[in-house]
DNA sequence: CCCTAACTCAACG
DNA sequence: CGTTGAGTTAGGG
């Protein structure tokens, strides 16, 4: 065993907190988001150890991701139907961990309740756009002018300025503590790795692609700044209290 | 030894 | 599934 990377654990309990796992867990997933389910299945496949005893650990969890502000609920897609919300890591707690230890945060991620008020519109307007821009084709045209169907109400949109924020890109690697690469690399083969076509050198810093996102809605990118600081555009104010 | 993050149990919608 | 509260356990300064 010179190389105890995934399964190493066999059924010893992980040195992982909840939170850690978790956070393993959506951060391994290609849209950096995932449903309860897939969390779930991500930490028994790889620890044995929660293969048992699920209705605890897993009723924990779920304790943990609605108590947790570094956990935000992504609605889902219309068009994209399935059991419950998506998970995403909240982009100011990616550096939960840098203290290195994966059991206990040397302090809890909590927001100021303005910042928890402006994220919630946020989700709040970008499910409601998801309602416009997804929802299912229109019936076929009836001979008589239907009877209007029961319209959604839609509320007033936040201001569109800070909608941008919801779009996401790819986090970075983690930076130092979390061995999520070697817990999930061995068996994802996830992205081939890229032919190395000689680029010629960019004077300066060149914005990513547009990402595709299939939950969230993309809107104009905002303009991009030199070094990228964060992958994530929520609104700049929003700040681990 | 203390503080508090993390965990557990459980009720409720 | 998701939220919340209350009580317990335990990590680490």
């Amino acid at each position: 065993m010179p190389r105890p990377c995934r399964e190493s654990y066999g059924d010893q309990k992980p040195p992982f907190s909840y939170i850690s796992l978790t956070a393993m867990a959506i951060w391994s997933s290609p849209d950096k988001m995932l449903p309860l389910s897939e969390i779930y299945r991500f930490i028994s496949d790889r620890f044995p150890y929660y293969r048992h005893n699920t209705q605890r650990w897993q009723n924990s969890l779920r304790h943990n991701l609605s108590f947790n502000d570094c956990f935000v609920k992504i609605p889902r897609r219309p068009d994209r139907p399935g059991k419950g919300a998506y998970w995403a890591l909240h982009p100011a707690a990616l550096d939960m961990f840098e203290n290195g230890s994966l059991l206990r945060r040397r302090k809890r991620f909590k927001l100021m309740k303005s910042d928890k008020d402006r994220l919630e519109n946020e989700l709040a307007a970008l499910a409601n756009m998801n309602r416009f821009l997804f929802a299912p084709p229109p019936a076929p045209p009836q001979p008589l002018p239907p009877p209007p169907p029961p319209t959604i109400p839609v509320e007033p949109l936040p201001p569109v300025t800070t909608l941008t924020s919801v779009v996401s890109e790819p986090p970075p690697r983690p930076k130092r503590a979390f061995t999520i690469e070697s817990l999930i690399s061995p068996d994802k083969p996830r992205s081939p790795p890229p032919p190395t076509i000689p680029q010629p050198p960019a004077p300066c810093y060149v914005p990513p692609p547009p990402i595709h996102h299939p939950q969230l809605v993309l809107l104009p990118p905002p303009p991009y700044f030199h070094p990228p600081q964060h992958v994530f555009r929520f609104s700049p104010t929003l700040r681990a209290v």
